[in-house]
DNA sequence: CATGAATGAGACTTCATTCAT
DNA sequence: AATGAATGAAGTCTCATTCAT
């Protein structure tokens, strides 16, 4: 059942450790010893704590970037996409037990140090607002308007995956797809 | 200038650190050392580092509160409410240098082992979607809508505060207090 | 028999360790599992492994400093003093089991960053210096003679530990003992 | 400009290494990377580090051999020979940045355990010792007088050396070069 | 010959907490 | 109420070495 390729195990156990838990309150030991790897070769791989951070957070970006292409190249009309997106969102809370976005959780407690994270998640957040804003121009004329409806949408997902997870309830993301339908329809 | 009551500096300190670093990034030790107390005095105020976060936490809380209460009793049309809420949190964000929601925050990094802290985090969240409602219930005659149109703002929140705090600059203020202004004329 | 001061024995502990072996040869372990403290013990006192060292040196000083004072205020004749010196570093390397100059072997790994002990070395050996000098301004009318004579004192001390050291025994003292009382006589 | 030889490129980046930064401050990934080989070739050509460390220290001694048998063979008179001898230290004193004897060096933070690299230390020392030696029995009549200032100027060679390293000053080896001059007049 | 992955042991340091005074 | 010393556990990271390819 365990790979042979320790690398691998490490970036997976530390995906889910991370994710869970949050960055800082998961240890390099917890990490080898769920992978069942020796400590230095973890650091074989990875120069350090904070840069297997940044490869887990490169491979969230990366599904992330996947997952939205496939809306964005799917034959759907724009406010299905937007529906298909938040339908989606509501999936990914329950399964993940209301944790929420591991980039906002990461930003919470890596401020000031750590500029290699903060850039991270400033361009994986600024990939989700064009994501919404490049749907909207499908659907409005008005360039403008659709910058807007564009930016409240990026609101409306990052609001209600911060509400789930604070509250632990599903709620906030209904409203978030509710919402987020009538927007479309205008 | 320094205070003799030693609880109040400890607690005050630790509100400038937990909010500034994130509750895990800062040590007992860091907080005794700046609020120059001895680490047993420390313990004399506060069973655990986990109870002084709730401290902190119900301060942050009161705060909050004392100022929703403010712009509920202010003579202002709700629409000029919400306005007012927006700005002070403009101002907010600046202020803290986009370190965002001590609540969000904390809870990034908090899991099932702390039900206190996540019972306040709930809480506190569940009292300013209620003062969103109440707002709304001035404003709109169909209760539904105003629970809607209240939780909407909710979102534009909570989705601002944790953008503006990512992405550190305050454009998601300005879309949330542009939408929210347009929410309340209809 | 153990000391109740956890400080004290730690240093004691370090200084036979470092002499020993080296600096860095020796761990924090080895140290606190000797001294039978707590690792948090050892670094309430001490702030790094760096500053233990520096504390040991600044022990070997201040009884390198008295034992000197003791020969210069002594009534000796300047030849019996560099006598004297020398018969008492002949004990030394002998019952150091020819470890050598604490401050010498310390240099020889502490090269680049450390520059508070490379302060101290210097300090040290210069402190040493003036006093062979200042024998010898006892012993020679010509000031310049007494600097020179000084020197070359000093560089006889110097060379003939280090020597012991390397060939583990204990002739270089002797040549050195026979060359200084020459030196002094003329 | 790499040469293709690995085995070379080990000892010279440990030569270079070891005598900068001493022994025990020197792993042996700096020296693989440095050397740019892969650890596995290091273990193919070293069995281990002592082993280098033994390697390197004998490419010293044999240089050091050869200097001193192109002084010995030298035309010149004794007393040359010795100054030529404590020129030649100056120089490599300025040149190695004031890093002293490798021997010496390394014997600071080798105990018992490592009896091969000791018994390097002692032949190499005891081989300088004969050197000055044989240069004296040019010089001196009486053998006994030779031994004697023999072993003087070994101990005047080896304390310039220690103390120009531990005071990052040149000198003593200047009062060295001066006193070595005297002693040779006689 | 050369290689990169893997390892157990240990490096130095800090954690939140308790105890004796 | 206040203090500084003491602690076990855990933190991140590096050591010299070996192994399968």
């Amino acid at each position: 059942m365990r790979k042979s390729n320790a690398k691998e195990r490490i970036l997976e156990t530390a995906s889910k450790l991370f994710h869970e838990k949050g960055y800082s309150e998961v240890g390099i030991n917890e990490i080898i010893e769920t992978a069942e790897t020796a400590k230095a070769s973890f650091y074989q791989h990875y120069p350090s704590k904070e840069a297997l951070c940044e490869a887990w957070l490169d491979t969230v970006h990366e599904r992330s970037e996947n997952h939205r292409s496939d809306i964005v190249d799917s034959e759907q009309a724009p406010a299905e996409k937007i529906e298909s997106y938040f339908r989606d969102l509501e999936s990914f809370m329950v399964n993940s037990n209301f944790r929420g976005c591991p980039y906002s959780n990461t930003g919470a407690v890596t401020d000031g140090a750590c500029a290699g994270i903060i850039g991270q998640i400033q361009d994986h957040k600024e990939s989700i607002r064009q994501f919404f804003r490049s749907i909207c121009m499908q659907q409005f004329e008005d360039a403008a308007k659709a910058e807007c409806v564009g930016d409240h949408l990026f609101l409306l997902y990052s609001g209600s995956t911060t509400e789930a997870q604070n509250l632990k309830d599903i709620w906030p993301i209904k409203v978030a797809q509710a919402v987020a339908a009538e927007l479309m329809k205008s």
